[in-house]
DNA sequence: GTAACCTTGACACAGCTTTGATAAGGTTGA
DNA sequence: TCAACCTTATCAAAGCTGTGTCAAGGTTAC
């Protein structure tokens, strides 16, 4: 059974082998070894070094990002806790129709214009 | 009216004036503002900094993750990526049917010339 | 009317993350 | 055997995060 080496996984996916150890080591992919400690890179593997590069670019997060989205997949404490904490956010209409969230959002607005052109513009918009 | 201006904020929570500006402006706690720009914290955004400060030390971790767990919640498209990313379990050399890893190793060759002559990646037939 | 707040913006700095380079040594295959 | 890989560990540098501090100016309260 053979797979891919490091330097050959690298240069398939584009990543270097710096890199390929590196994503390892925060948990992202975790090629098989040999009997004698050699990683060794599936296709399956090889796929998700690619599509992680995707991943990355197309939406401007980092490898620590996704390491703490594994992390929060894989603690349920955290990302309880997490989830938690931010379900609860104050002062905003949650769950209301879409055009109360609108006018909250043009009173926000309102709010920091009138804070940046110097007030007397509005009366406390509540 | 019983809001508090962000030095007695920062007081009665346990940060500083300067990582209450700072959390607002990674997008976590955004306090309404008077007409002439001040801050307001309220009672709910008070509890909220404090049950912040015990999830960063629960979990061990810091502001710029739930910043990304709160992008996470609100970029649809974001977290779908992600999610998908971390589904797809890798398949390793191991799960891949004998013949379909016969195919694979005979066209690793050119596989690998293609990545080295070629900046395209190529697509695996999955 | 002035002291004590508040605002944004900027400079600074320690510490962590990301990435490369290099060293010392083991494995593989012609 | 020997070249060309591989391994881990370490040093290094660029960049980002979290935090303090100060400046210039507006607001509030006594």
């Amino acid at each position: 059974m053979e797979a891919l080496t490091i330097h050959e996984a690298a240069q398939t996916t584009g990543w270097t082998p710096r890199m390929l150890r590196y994503i390892e080591r925060i948990g992202l992919i975790e090629p098989a070894r040999t009997e004698s400690g050699y990683r060794q890179y599936g296709a399956g593997e090889l796929q998700r070094l690619r599509t992680l590069r995707e991943l990355l670019a197309e939406h401007e997060i980092g490898l620590g990002d996704v390491a703490f989205a594994l992390r929060l997949r894989r603690d349920e404490a955290l990302s309880g806790a997490v989830d938690s904490w931010l379900e609860a956010e104050p002062q905003r209409p949650e769950a209301v129709s879409a055009d109360e969230w609108l006018r909250w959002e043009q009173e926000k607005h309102a709010r920091i214009i009138a804070a940046l052109t110097t007030n007397e513009t509005m009366e406390t918009a509540a």
